[in-house]
RNA sequence: GGAGUGAUGGCCGAGUAGGUCGAAGGCGCUCGCCUGCUAAGCGAGUAUACGUCUUAAAAACGUAUCGAGGGUUCGAAUCCCUCUCACUCCGCCA
């Protein structure tokens, strides 16, 4: 028996030139396709067999008890079904072998992008939805936000990394203080504003998790593995939120189900060598609030836009600048039907940084994990759609909220939203003499 | 970490000297009947996956599933092995 997979085989052997055209906006060759239905085909011919062979065996093993019972003579019957019995073996395992291969090829299959995906080669051609807020003017040369916290004595980087390694950062003070003032308050308001149910989770996963998630099997080497164990530190709460309900089947009413979850996230960076080097922008551990929705396939694509509604909330409650734009077919992840992404100012960059990814990823999370949902009392369980959003990625937040507010003496100024959460502070002040 | 017990359908719970067991019984749920209302009562139904068939779905038929995987056997919920999980006791521990 085979589990669910990332794409319908039956829709698949029922308009293989349609997905070899979907799946063409993402750069998969046409001849996997066709692999795919010749190997499925032959999977199917022997599995006939099999069963028609099984059917045999049982009919018969009945005959023989009742034989057997009656006193009379089952010796032919029984060497009959010993050759039998062999042959199912011999078709089962080759069986076996051919549903590890069509599996391998399913979930090596990225999803398929949603007809509405702009065309585009790069991240370059990723069009521009919206900007939101002013830019700000500063009458000084902005400092970025690695040397601003430094000076402030709230990060301490090289200590960090005496401690750990490169990649890692240490809050310190009201750095720390600010870490945790943004993820309460980025908790509290999709809780009490935008109806999320709070979550805490474990911040280790099981490979099972990680691949109804479409982490496995094609990007481990993006994560941390457990030495000797089948675990990985998560590289975002999506994964443990997501699988929260996975191999079961929901009733209608619990639709949608929307989770807020705060995460440590660690990620091996690897393949992003030199890239974003300094400060707090690429951390092999960062934390993050991730909005997880299980939601019923006709409202995912209106969840989409709410979603992205309610990250965008949170830029805007702490005051930073931000654009949204649309991923493009060329940019589009393995996993994604449909993604936008919001992107923060950062001045002394002068560029937009991402800080939150909304997705929608339709039935490719929900076919790897058996998230089912039943529409109604009388019918069968149908795949619910999943999405997710960063609502925000803390450690980004921290540094645009640094690069952003600072001000000409070195001190930075606290949204106001975020004040109440910092105990009523609404600067952090240069100490009097910096320790560093 | 040591010792022991256990894992059956939405839930509870039978079933171990292997043979019409997908699985008794109860509860719950659905539909119908009945009764001023409610409750009770009566009757029927109530898993999932895959395959075949079908334009498609349903139905029908077949196969599989009694924690997971493997083995013995003509035949396994029932016997054997491995693993996982839960509970109890001891030790350790934030």
């Amino acid at each position: 028996m085979r589990g669910a997979h990332m794409l319908d085989i039956r829709a698949i052997r029922q308009q293989p030139d349609e997905f070899k055209r979907k799946l063409g906006r993402k750069k998969v060759h046409p001849a996997i396709i066709d692999e795919l239905l010749t190997a499925d085909e032959a999977w199917r011919a022997n599995l006939a067999e099999t069963e028609r062979l099984k059917n045999l065996r049982n009919t018969t093993s009945e005959a023989i008890a009742r034989k057997k019972k009656n006193g009379e003579d089952a010796t032919d019957d029984i060497a009959q079904m010993k050759e039998v019995g062999n042959r199912i073996k011999e078709l089962d395992d080759i069986i076996r072998q051919q549903d590890e291969r069509i599996r391998e090829i399913l979930l090596s299959l990225p999803n398929v992008p949603h007809d509405s995906v702009p065309e585009g080669a790069s991240e370059d051609d990723n069009p521009v939805i919206r900007t939101w807020g002013e830019l700000p003017k500063f009458n000084f040369e902005p400092k970025p936000h690695w040397e601003v916290a430094e000076n402030l004595g709230i990060l301490d980087i090289e200590r960090a990394v005496k401690i750990t390694g490169s990649r890692f950062v240490l809050y310190k003070g009201l750095g720390a203080r600010l870490e945790r003032a943004l993820a309460a308050f980025m908790l509290d308001l999709h809780t009490d504003k935008h109806g999320y149910t709070e979550m805490f989770p474990a911040f280790i996963a099981n490979e099972e998790s990680l691949v109804g998630t479409g982490n496995l099997p094609k990007f481990g080497d993006e994560m941390f593995k457990l030495e000797g164990l089948p675990y990985y530190l998560i590289p975002t709460a999506e994964v443990p939120l997501t699988n929260y309900y996975r191999d079961e089947i929901l009733s209608v009413d619990q639709l949608p189900t929307k989770f807020a979850g705060y995460s440590s996230c660690f990620r091996s960076e690897a393949g992003s060598a030199g890239k974003d080097t300094r400060g707090l922008i690429r951390l092999h551990q960062f934390q993050k609030v991730e909005l997880v929705l299980l939601v019923h396939p006709d409202k995912s694509y209106e969840m989409l836009e709410q979603l992205t509604r309610d990250c965008a909330d949170v830029l805007e409650a702490l005051e930073l600048p931000y654009r949204q734009i649309e991923i493009c077919t060329g940019d589009l992840g393995s996993k994604d039907a449909k993604k936008y992404d919001l992107e923060v100012w950062i001045p002394a960059s002068n560029t937009y940084r991402e800080i939150s990814s909304c997705t929608n990823f339709e039935e490719f999370q929900a076919r790897r994990a058996n998230l089912r949902f039943r529409p109604d009392e009388s019918s069968k369980p149908e795949f619910v759609h999943t999405l997710n959003g960063s609502g925000l990625a803390v450690g980004r937040t921290v540094a645009a909220i640094l690069e952003n507010n600072q001000q000409a003496d070195g001190s930075v100024r606290i949204p106001k939203a975020l004040v109440p959460y910092m105990g009523g502070i609404e600067a952090i002040q240069a100490p009097a003499s910096v320790k560093a």
